[in-house]
RNA sequence: GCCCUCGUAGCUCAGGGGAUAGAGCAUCGGUUUCCUAAACCGGUGGUCGCAGGUUCGAAUCCUGCCGGGGGUACCA
């Protein structure tokens, strides 16, 4: 039961008799929950345009509105308050009503959608040929999120993994493999020998590119320092306030960039000084001096067909892909379809070849390119040496996705650094093949360590998924030992218990942390804060959830039998009619999550209805409340607040544990 | 240079036209013969980066500026 949406619907019907068509849906809008429970539940802002849109007093078009106002039983009559606002105070006996219908609705009167779409959404899409690290995060567990919330509210939804599973990526790993394999480890465990391989040919040619780079940053260093000289030169004494003010600054920026400048070029020093220093690494290295091209030919020998590298890398996939699958078992998060960059692969030159018939694309310094009057940059779908890039791909896979499922919208949940890659794909999408259709970027920001900078080990490495996991669990076991070691409760776990409920805390701390920050910011990744057992965190969640259950369990109640019983609700204690109003609100919380695509909408919900709970659970005694009718009455909002909360984190991927 | 983003309490973050701006942490104080204290209740703490503008009403929308991050022709 969506109340809000029912609400507005009725506020249109009110406005329709008093105010003009064309005004009459945004204002209908204006019908919201309440900002102060004191307000009542809901609220309609919408009197005071009116008022000005009419020329009349706000208070007497809110008292008009209110007459011809049919809440359908929903609310008490309205409130008007202050310049004009309609307060909305939901009926008791309806609002039991409706709960009373939760208890035996497995869906939780959340209704499907009137008009379901059809979505595509791809997200993960990790590096076959490298191990996931913390940058998969936020796209797997926002992406997995979107696609349950989307299906429950009764869309078709399909999510699509486009695995990096062609790219340069391999090229390195043949090449190592070719050059510096140990052939028993590679036997003995795949994954790990490949990677690695990955590492040690990623580390030769990053050498070689600072080797490169740093006469550039020399030239560069050089360069800022005369800037800053030259500025110094000026002579300020015949300038005015203003052009002494832009010289200030612009002193500063020469400064602050000849600074950041020096500093890059000190560190790329102190790095490749340190890889000098490693004799054996710099003895390889200079046996393979030619690895940054030798790496491309391997690349472009896969894409063309070699027999010896394609054997290769069909060898190579099925660990690789069975590594990455263990990832996603432990996350819970699963893939309608997987079809990686080598899918698209004998796709690509038919896309080419359209644009280019179409007069869409042309060459440009011998590489093909589509030039799009917006943009600054042109979008090159062939390189001139003939190869094709991301954006070939991504078009192909667009008209793919359009020819297969006939979406009405198609969701990136990709970081937001790839925005301007994705401005210029949808605008030639919207161009080329799929005009109307929904093409949305759902961005996200970093993930950041605790000095502000991009998550990474101490030693400046990314940081492997996998170990993160194991991180997180290995403290939520921490944690669930000492509280078994605290006060003793007569209801010891045992070990594999403990073993549960760890990894059930430690994944979901990881999962829910990232989904309760608003998507677009970055945040700082702190296991300390997303184990904490106070605040909006997983292991309050889960906390949350494990107390109601423990009640039915101490009571040996037989849920079924209750929600059976037709034991009556019965709202009585404000905590009681808090709770109440805050389950009902469920679907609410589903569609702003949808309306643009934040699962931050939904865990601020469930925290809501924690906190509601957690009030209720102090004031009103349950098993040893004063009559059956309010014991039955009260197990029944426990055993609605234990089915939300699970269905809720269900719905961010998130599963529960009856006992921790 | 241009484009995109962010700037809210000491810290980490919500709130994205409505009434007195919220939460957690930190800090100060209170609550356990009582269903999980891994909890709850209360206090302290804010010129919502700055300046204009739109509006009956702006943290929220617009413009400019300041500051952080990101992107910007053959990587993905």
């Amino acid at each position: 039961m969506n109340v809000l949406a029912r609400l507005r619907r009725q506020m249109l019907v009110a406005l329709r008799e008093i105010a003009p068509e064309a005004e009459v849906a945004p204002l209908a809008e204006m019908v919201t929950t309440a900002q102060d429970a004191r307000f009542g539940d809901y609220q309609a802002n919408c009197a005071m345009p009116l008022g000005k849109l009419l020329k009349r007093p706000p208070r007497d078009v809110a008292a008009e509105l209110v007459a011809k106002l049919d809440t359908q039983g929903m609310c008490h009559p309205a409130e008007i308050a202050g310049p004009g606002f309609i307060n909305l105070k939901l009926n008791d006996a309806w609002l039991t009503a409706q709960l009373q219908a939760a208890v035996a609705d497995p869906r939780l009167t959340v209704t499907p959608v009137e008009q379901p779409r059809t979505y595509v959404i791809d997200y993960s899409a990790p590096n076959v040929a490298k191990p996931m690290h913390v940058g998969h995060i936020r796209s797997t567990v926002i992406g997995d999120a979107l696609y349950r919330v989307l299906k429950f509210i009764g869309h078709r939804v399909i999510s699509d993994n486009h695995l990096g599973d062609w790219g340069t990526q391999f090229g390195m790993i043949i090449y190592g493999y070719k050059h510096f394999r140990d052939e028993s480890a590679y036997q003995d465990k795949p994954v790990d020998e490949l990677s690695r391989l990955y590492r040690l040919v990623h580390r030769i040619i990053a050498y070689y590119e600072g080797r490169d780079e740093l006469p550039i940053l020399e030239t560069k260093v050089a360069a800022a320092k005369e800037a800053c000289e030259k500025l110094d030169r000026v002579a300020s004494d015949k300038l005015d306030k203003d052009a002494l003010k832009k010289l200030d600054k612009d002193k500063k920026r020469a400064q602050d960039n000849a600074a950041s400048v020096a500093g890059e070029w000190n560190a790329l020093q102190s790095k490749l000084a340190a890889e000098e220093a490693d004799a054996a690494f710099i003895d390889l290295a200079r046996k393979h001096a030619t690895i940054q091209t030798a790496v491309l030919t391997e690349t472009a020998k896969l894409h063309a067909g070699d027999a010896e590298n394609h054997r290769l890398w069909q060898e190579f996939m099925p660990p690789c892909l069975s590594a990455i699958e263990e990832v996603y078992r432990r996350l819970g998060v699963t893939f309608d379809v997987t079809l990686g960059e080598s899918f698209y692969h004998p796709r690509l030159a038919e896309v080419v070849d359209d644009l280019a018939k179409r007069g869409l694309a042309r060459e440009s310094d011998g590489a093909l390119c589509v030039f799009l009057e917006k943009f600054a940059a042109p979008m090159i779908v062939r390189k001139k040496d003939g190869a094709f890039l991301y954006a070939t791909t991504d078009l192909a896979t667009i008209r793919y996705r359009m020819q297969t499922w006939q979406p009405d919208a198609i969701l990136y949940v990709v970081d937001h650094r790839q925005s301007f890659h994705f401005e210029q794909l949808f605008a030639l999408a919207q161009i080329w093949d799929c005009a109307g259709v929904e093409l949305r970027h759902i961005s996200f920001g970093t993930v950041l360590g605790k000095d502000g900078k991009p998550y990474k080990t101490r030693s400046g490495d990314t940081v492997g998924l996998t170990g993160l996991l194991d991180e997180a669990v290995s403290r939520a076991r921490k944690i669930v030992d000492d509280a078994e070691k605290g006060a003793p409760r007569g209801q010891e776990l045992n070990h594999e218990a403990r073993a549960h409920i760890a990894e059930v805390v430690g994944i979901s701390a990881i999962k829910y942390a990232d989904l309760t920050h608003d998507r677009n910011s970055d945040y700082e990744f702190s296991y300390d804060k997303m184990l904490a057992m106070y605040g909006n965190t997983a292991t309050y969640m889960q906390y949350a959830y494990a107390r109601v259950r423990s009640i039915f369990r101490r009571g040996e109640i037989d849920v079924d039998a209750l929600r059976q019983s037709g034991a009556k609700l019965v709202l009585v204690e404000p905590a009681e009619r808090a709770l109440a109003r805050q389950l009902l609100r469920l679907e609410e919380a589903l569609e702003q999550t949808v309306a643009d695509y934040r699962p931050n909408m939904l865990t601020a919900y469930l925290f809501d209805l924690a906190d509601a709970y957690s009030t209720f659970f102090e004031q009103c005694p349950v098993l040893k409340a004063d009559s059956p009718t309010t014991r039955d009455s009260r197990l029944l909002l426990c055993d609605l607040t234990a089915r939300t909360i699970r269905q809720g984190l269900e719905l961010l991927g998130i599963p529960v544990v009856e006992q921790m």
